[in-house]
DNA sequence: TAGCATAATGGAAACGTTCTCACAAACCGT
DNA sequence: ACGGTTTGTGAGAACGTTTCCATTATGCTA
């Protein structure tokens, strides 16, 4: 009749001769214990395979060493690098990782946060899909710290970490503008998320700086999709008078934009210059390679992860410092999609409106 | 002197004037509470943002609702599309998803899956990076069902869900022996993992059954990463006798095939035919784009949950059943990057070993 | 030899739930 | 008026830990 659940220590304390106390002490290393006592408890747990349960320990010591992290989803390379790098980064410290993705469902995001917090994690990593949330107050009724990433809240309540939106998006539209480019498209998300509104803040501040008009038309604010790169295109292209260079805001939009550049017969960088905000490997195989706005995962992650853990040990350090906001440094990668302005006025084929991309889902 | 912990059920129940186990039944809405009393506690417990501590639940009810996912990593889009299909799937039925990346080292295989044990997760999927494991015992020793995705275990002897490695390589040789080629390179991972094991003698019956002596010189088994792929490529062209056809067993062994290829100015599909086992969205917008097998990560992902679930509620269903072993289909995609060999031998430029690429890390 | 720190042990409380009971009151059909 | 069901409630055990505390040997110093 062997038993048919997993050991516990009451187990490995009777194998052992001795009480449950003798044998908690002996295993996690702390108090007193008699040489040979400790000998024979090692035994028993090698015996029965004993592993702690987390769950009791954590309830006891009120400490789980798990934190969350939820983000959008994980099909875009974005958030998967993110998500790697986090997972590094507890792993390393010892911490357990819970990983919710909420399709930037308010609804889901919501209930997922606040399982998370059922689950008594000791912090939470989160890319907001709103900007002003009640999950902030409930976040601090329940004393749980949590650190924004990618996306900001409205007056940075908390601790945030995000890539230069706004910095690297002029970096890429002053670079156009220094290759003489009069006029300049830009396909991005919707601006309802921070980092969107930042990039797109960033283009008209470039323009603007440059003293040129920005011009409405040749914004295309929708999705961070490759549906929507693709219709955007397309739609930048019928202008009466279309850019001569495009600003993609984000690498999921950009195959998209490709699609519809190819099928339209329209060449780069000799009839349109490309430029993407976000770099991905691939980029650096398209032809021709896409010049492209690097971001560093991996010190955005280490940044969030060092904010929320030492926010988490919290009294030592100072649990009720300010939140603290923090912005990651881009990187320019020059690359062969972007050139001078052609003279003359550009022709293209009349396309098909392309058919859905392998997108987020 | 507000409380400095969350609230829990005792502070609800006090401050509605009742007993814990009222308030429970309330809450939880199994057993008598009367009208009255229900209505206060639902008060109190909305006005004290009481929330359930599910550590404590799932200790007393000995169901975490929580289950663990261990892959190698999470910059590969194979596993990224596979750890976002989980994690909805398991959303949508109720449980949380616990994630731990490896890297494909065996203690930190070892560590994070004991420590998921230790978490008392409800069951494990998990990408083994060992064909035999003492793991195995293990967690039948701690009654947590696990089934195996991706790569299998020697005699299969828990559940498992590959995809069709084998005969996806066979078709992609098939193809390219349709075409005419005689002298079809293999650049694969390593075989100690039997994904790229199985693809390596998928690759070798399709010879064999076309009456075609395999040349070992043709077979290059390294890592799945596009670093290696770079070299192997080179090496292949600097056989003697290059081969017109190359098919690459990993999506993430690509960029370096196809930079390696550019760089020695090799024409596709011209002077070479490339297919791929494993789509992934830009393959559709490389130049020439490329033919490819695409696997149905959402297939997987419902098949390894429910046999996982299934195995986890245990009792009704046959917890004792055999395991199942099961392989979900692939399609072939047919783009532009394979052609009839040309007749004539094949010149390349010299090139130099290129560098790193951004590959899995 | 008394006094006292040190070493070794186990009992029991606590963490926040759920759930089995026991009990009491109310309501029923005879 | 009586046995029986239904309704409502709370005490307390249990889940598997850690940890505080009390208890007992043991060794040492004065």
């Amino acid at each position: 009749m062997g038993q048919v659940r997993r050991a516990s220590l009451k187990d490995v304390a009777s194998r052992a001769n001795t009480s449950i106390a003798t044998a908690s002490r002996a295993l996690s290393g702390t108090g007193y214990v008699a040489e040979a006592t400790r000998e024979r408890i090692l035994q028993a747990a090698q015996a029965l395979h004993y592993q702690p349960n987390l769950r009791a320990r954590g309830l006891r010591q009120r400490v789980s060493h798990s934190i969350g992290l939820i983000v959008p989803n994980l099909l875009n390379a974005y958030y998967t690098a993110l998500a790697d790098s986090i997972s590094q980064q507890l792993g390393a410290r010892g911490y357990h990782l819970l990983l919710a993705s909420t399709r930037d469902d308010a609804a889901t995001e919501h209930d997922m946060l606040v399982d998370m917090v059922g689950q008594a994690v000791d912090g939470l990593i989160w890319v907001p899909s709103v900007a002003e949330s009640d999950l902030l107050d409930y976040l601090a009724g329940q004393h749980t710290p949590a650190v924004a990433i990618v996306r900001r809240l409205k007056g940075d309540p908390i601790d945030t970490v995000v890539f230069e939106d706004r910095a690297g998006s002029q970096a890429a539209t002053q670079h156009l503008i220094g290759l003489g480019h009069k006029r300049i498209g830009y396909i991005g998300g919707d601006v309802m998320y921070s980092s969107n509104h930042d990039r797109w803040q960033g283009y008209l501040e470039a323009l603007r700086q440059a003293r040129q008009e920005p011009d409405e038309e040749l914004v295309r604010l929708g999705t961070n999709r490759g549906t929507w790169g693709a219709m955007a295109a397309n739609e930048l292209l019928r202008l009466s008078s279309p850019p001569t260079a495009i600003f993609v805001a984000s690498n999921a939009i950009m195959p998209g934009v490709i699609r519809t550049l190819r099928q339209t017969g329209v060449t780069l960088p000799d009839e349109m210059s490309l430029i993407c905000f976000d770099d991905v490997d691939w980029f650096s195989l398209s032809v021709p390679p896409i010049t492209a706005i690097s971001t560093a995962y991996t010190t955005l992650a280490e940044a969030a992860v060092d904010l929320l853990l030492t926010r988490a040990a919290g009294g030592s350090t100072g649990a009720d410092r300010p939140p603290v906001y923090m912005e990651v440094n881009f990187e320019f990668v020059l690359r062969r999609s972007t050139a001078p302005p052609r003279v003359g006025a550009l022709h293209y084929h009349e396309a098909p409106i392309p058919e859905a991309l392998a997108g987020e889902g």
